[in-house]
DNA sequence: GGTTTATATAACTATGAGATTATATAACCT
DNA sequence: AGGTTATATAATCTCATAGTTATATAAACC
């Protein structure tokens, strides 16, 4: 996966406005207008929300007459998803595997001699 | 948890550089001058980001005589994790418990008079 | 005490995000 | 055809981000 996408990925969600539309599309399919509903921001700005989840492939948008309806397109969560779990024993305290997850993620990084702290909490 | 939260980690996470920190700071502390090693930005670069990351609560700074060490705080990224989290069954595909996910999830919309197109794929 | 090392702060620049209002495009309705 | 509805685009404003260089603070070393 190319980190870009995880930043634009990360980027679209750290809108809550942006989050909410994510939460109404879990639902099923919305025109801009059924989704621009709910807020006190004007068509415009909806418009240019869904620019930035489609841009980031989290949307999808169709086409139905003059409607432009939106669903969910939610494999770059997926994606997010994966990232964030590498983290998982951290936040759970579980260090026993931490070693296994430092060679999985790869962490090319300058041995310098610095003393790590490891499994200190 | 306070939306505000999820905007802030989320932002966080949407730089590489940032990223790129955290996956060092999983290998245990490490000072300033330690984590700016790997890129080629200026020190001053890397301090603001980790001043975004200690916003978002994500990092924390100690004392170390003039080393301020850094560790990393992933509590943060369990709310992360626990928001994609909801969004799991519609990247699996696995549209069966989707009613009770929806009410978990509290979407309180308006009823307008639109037809939910749900579990078409 | 003076110098080096580690980190933070200040001042500045460039870029992009998020919002607005006004307008354009295009499909639908009668 | 003319009017309404749905959505997109343009122009503009404000503010935050990400970077820079230069400097300040403060601890460590000799």
């Amino acid at each position: 996966m190319q980190p870009q996408r995880l930043d634009s990925t990360f980027a679209a969600l750290a809108d809550p406005t942006r989050r909410a539309i994510l939460a109404r599309l879990a639902s099923g399919e919305a025109s801009v207008m059924e989704l621009a509903a709910p807020f006190s921001i004007s068509q415009p700005a909806i418009s240019k929300h869904l620019d930035v989840l489609e841009r980031a492939g989290l949307v999808s948008r169709g086409r139905d007459g003059q409607r432009r309806p939106c669903r969910i397109e939610a494999k770059p969560l997926a994606e997010a998803d994966a990232w964030i779990e590498r983290y998982r024993q951290i936040w759970e305290g579980n260090f026993e595997r931490l070693d296994a997850l430092l060679d999985e993620m790869k962490v090319k990084e300058k041995k310098r001699g610095h003393k790590r702290i490891t499994g200190k909490r």
